[in-house]
DNA sequence: GATGAATGAGGTTTCATTCAT
DNA sequence: TATGAATGAAACCTCATTCAT
């Protein structure tokens, strides 16, 4: 990691916690500290995990890094999947509120698709730890499905720019959820590589990949062959 | 895994291992049926491996479903780390093998980057389980290493018909190795989508990531706004 | 439990408490209130002893049944040890109490046998989550000694009778002790498996206890009086 | 413990074992020194359960008993839990065996019971720490059940000598379950308090135990045979 | 070459108990 | 009195690796 990066954690969210209490899962209100000290964990987790590896990096480290004993955890998280599915869960959900604030009411959809691209290259960059936690999370199954679940949302987001692009004949026709996977994987692909690996320039990536994107969206192309 | 997927191993491959004998590293010759054995288990490493995961897969679970012992294991591989690092090579090795092939000796440079689209879906469809062990290698720096060592032929390659097709004026100036970037993110981001997850026809894919990519990178596109 | 069983423990009791406070063992004296939740935690821990074991019941789940927070627990006892020993003393008073009651001034010893037994049927069937407790507390040194030392006057007061029986030629010479522990011995085990396993009306059960008891398996017995 | 009892393992039974092989059951097929392993395993467990109680003793402490590692426990048993279970079944059984070898062909049911309970309490003396066992597995639900599932052969037994001397009139009318049951609740008590907790001589403790259970505690009883 | 057995560090999780508020 | 938070030893169990046979 070379710069520290802004947790994904809202510690005001989450002032309860599902906890087992002998077979049946019951809510445990937290007290404001309370809520501190679970943000605290999600947060030195979810990077300890980027750098390290869910599976590598064992509760022992994580309370360890918190300064707090081993049962701390437990007080706070069910386990440690438990935890680490809400990682999953709570970077999708900012993930997503930033694409949402940097759409504001832009009218054209194509112009929305492109602050789109840019707010994520934003995000990735102030979170960049998070690319390893999703690559991890989309090669075991369990972890993946709750990934898909998390990012269905942002998906139908950018597909309706598609269809609504595709309707005004903005982009060529196709299949709309084919077209928004493709910018979807480009823009991810490409952050990974210039983001997280070489820590570039978040707004020259995202232009560059708009133009990318946008061209291979267009109607009427210069010809293939 | 909705179908048997092809091995990716060449069992003529690799007539003599490396292990630990004594304290120091030596190389053992290995007979016909050591080198099938140790073939095989690479296969079934790497099935399961993608199946349930690197870490949560055991030595003990990849033997049992070989039928030998524990001991063949480390006869054949120094660690499950060294297993590993081996099948994520082979399996690049077994990439870029199919994707030379198909290029054959087409002089187009956008031809060549679309027939090397065709043979990665191809490839993709029949060694589907391939994606999520690239995807864990992503996710730890040791194998992640590994992974960008492994393909830095492949994406030479590709990013040669990106040069080549940029000095004959057929797509934009750019970086090329963004440009390249570009193509392999989407090309992976829809294979996983489209063939791993949907088991979609491999050739549509490719048709439709094509059509995508190519525009992307074409000179003269429609104005984008 | 196929219904509710009575409590065991007597409110009114345990005005003061031995508790740790500041290291040294003091003496706390308790409110009506306090008196009351000492009550309930005892009732509580049980029953949920009773139905999933001393060990597996943690006392984080008895303080949750009772609605309180864990201090409480230990501001009313002294550990979980104390409170199972409690539990235990308490359970043989109560009993015992009963079977006393049950005697009245009946002279005649044989008789009074017999009513004892029919005491104790009907205490089981209305405790008869207490099987368990006695069961588990007879497989560990420490709580045995308490029960053992606990039933030390229900002995002797069932002895007595015995005893006066046999001086009166009523019943067959031999050791009291013995014949003591026979009676004792079949009342439980009869109790446990027709009134806890099967829920059988304990008049009945005592009934044919009480004839087993007296005569044994024996066709054509002595005359009872 | 008093004296060192004998184990009640046979190490030439269970030549192969049932161990979890990633979600499947598997069987283990155990060379001889593997048998034998697994029998010391069981049998040393069996008696630190019954010193020390099931729950408190750990698997540490059975392993460092036995001279081995961790590791070696869970490559014989499934879990601590199987472990206790299969000790309990093999009490039985071998329990079982004692009752039907003493039997013989003796044609009178009510000799044959006497010869039963005869050969219960010298079971009971050569494995006395049994007595714990049974007692903690009554308390906990899961365990009860194995023991009555266990005990159904035995007291099935015992009840078929009850319904025949019924039948032929030698002893009174009643329900078998009922009788059968005192008979087994007598005699397990007094084994328990004279050859456990006094380690009296069986063949007195029998003697006696025979004639309560056969004449109860009247004087004059009816004649024998 | 091959096997079953063994190792033991280390994993996740539980829990009796204490303590600051 | 009472609470939620914290502790940390210790529980059960796993597993990569080694080894005797």
């Amino acid at each position: 990691m070379r710069r520290v990066a802004a947790p994904v954690i809202d510690p005001r969210r989450g002032s309860s916690v599902m906890v087992r209490g002998q077979g049946h899962v019951m809510t445990r209100q937290l007290t404001q500290r309370g809520r501190e000290r679970r943000a605290q964990l999600l947060d030195i987790a979810a990077r300890q995990f980027a750098e390290g590896g869910y599976h590598p990096t064992s509760v022992a480290e994580i309370v360890e890094a918190a300064g707090v004993g081993k049962g701390v955890f437990y007080w706070y998280f069910e386990s440690k999947e438990a935890l680490f599915t809400e990682i999953l869960r709570d970077a999708n959900i900012s993930l997503r509120r930033r694409q949402q604030a940097a759409l504001g009411n832009e009218p054209d959809p194509i112009r929305r698709l492109e602050l789109g691209i840019l707010a994520t290259m934003h995000w990735y960059h102030e979170h960049r730890y998070v690319f390893n936690l999703f690559q991890f999370a989309q090669s075991e199954t369990e972890f993946a499905a709750i990934l898909v679940e998390s990012q269905e949302t942002s998906l139908n987001d950018a597909m309706r720019h598609v269809k609504e692009a595709m309707a005004e004949g903005r982009i060529r026709d196709g299949d709309p959820l084919f077209l928004t996977q493709a910018v979807i994987g480009t823009t991810g692909h490409l952050a990974r590589r210039f983001i997280f690996d070489r820590d570039d320039d978040p707004d020259e990536v995202a232009q560059m990949a708009s133009a990318f994107i946008l061209h291979g969206l267009m109607a009427q192309p210069a010809s293939v062959s």
